[in-house]
DNA sequence: GTCTATATGTTGATAGAC
DNA sequence: GTCTATCAACATATAGAC
């Protein structure tokens, strides 16, 4: 592995495990096994890593959507499927990308929305209605995931926050609740179409 | 307003707009209109200041779970609407204890965990059912945001990770989609039950 | 209760040896 | 390509004046 992999993987795992302030210049090059001499020859500078790290994000997504286009179940199925963090690549990409986010570092922010925006296109050409599609985005995503790493915390009237969009919602929530009662009277955890 | 809840105010206001670097003790006291030595002297340590929010976080989640139960709606409906970041006190409580959490505070993700903890309890009292319980709760909160925000980065095996839990949430998805389908037959955005 | 020093450790970054 | 100084800036925390 060429050794500046090596310390893009280091600053990703102190991303995860200390979050952005664990994730030091020092600990970096201790984790990687080199110098910080040897850190700032690959990454001139800290924005450098993290640019690093949302250029691997992006290669990653790339990765994803195209499997996400080709499962046989389809991509909303796919998308709640790898949503449970199993440390793969990509889940490991996007949450260092999502704690720098939470930093408010700017290039974070954009790498992590132009992930989501794939997503979103695929689920909603699947799905066809736009308030499911974003629905499942954002019951998939988290609402306060959004919240908290984009700027709807300085911006309140961010998409979504709408009281018509809230009431779609509400709506989803509501036909989970029904279907959640007929299965019970149904008694049994069977084919719910 | 006392002097310890402006300083307390603050600290929040600063995880909220700069993350956690940028709510150093300077940047506290200039915030609150106090000198470093007035915030030391209500808060003895940072320590104190990430405490002292994670206690306001418990005591409006004491308020939240109150109205959760007060909702005719039900806890899920309740659950869901105020997921959207709307200012509240409890959101931004939530959303600063959230930044701290990701830094690796345990008091912080302590506190996060018994909120949603308190939403769980309510939600699944109101569906029966433990899976629609665990699908809302982590539909609403977000896989990934429970992923940044937990243990589930170091612990992979942690709930909801299972191959069987993972089938069931694939299977509330597949509600969704039949559901919209449905809806496109009828052609409208009418009673879904 | 609130302020001004001040001590002490860290962090990001540069310069230059090997 | 990788390392060892070295530095200025900044962070937390203490001591003690007012």
């Amino acid at each position: 592995m060429s050794a500046r992999e090596k310390v893009l993987d280091a600053f990703e795992e102190l991303l995860l495990n200390d979050g952005e302030r664990g994730a030091t210049l020092d600990a970096v090059a201790a984790q990687a096994a080199v110098s910080k001499g040897g850190v700032l020859y690959h990454f001139k500078n800290k924005d450098a890593l993290v640019q690093g790290l949302t250029e691997r994000l992006g290669d990653l997504t790339a990765v994803d959507t195209a499997a996400m286009i080709a499962d046989p179940r389809g991509p909303s199925a796919y998308y709640v499927d790898t949503s449970v963090y199993d440390g793969s690549a990509i889940d490991r990409a996007l949450i260092a990308t999502a704690r720098l986010a939470q930093e408010a570092h700017p290039v974070a922010r954009e790498a992590l929305a132009g992930t989501q925006r794939a997503w979103y296109e695929l689920i909603e050409e699947e799905v066809g209605t736009r308030a499911v599609a974003r629905a499942i985005l954002l019951l998939g995503d988290g609402l306060y995931y959004n919240a908290v790493l984009t700027d709807e915390v300085a911006n309140t009237q961010a998409l979504g926050s709408g009281a018509a969009d809230r009431a779609e919602l509400l709506e989803v929530v509501a036909m989970l609740k029904d279907q959640a009662a007929a299965r019970e009277r149904a008694g049994g955890a069977g084919d719910p179409a």
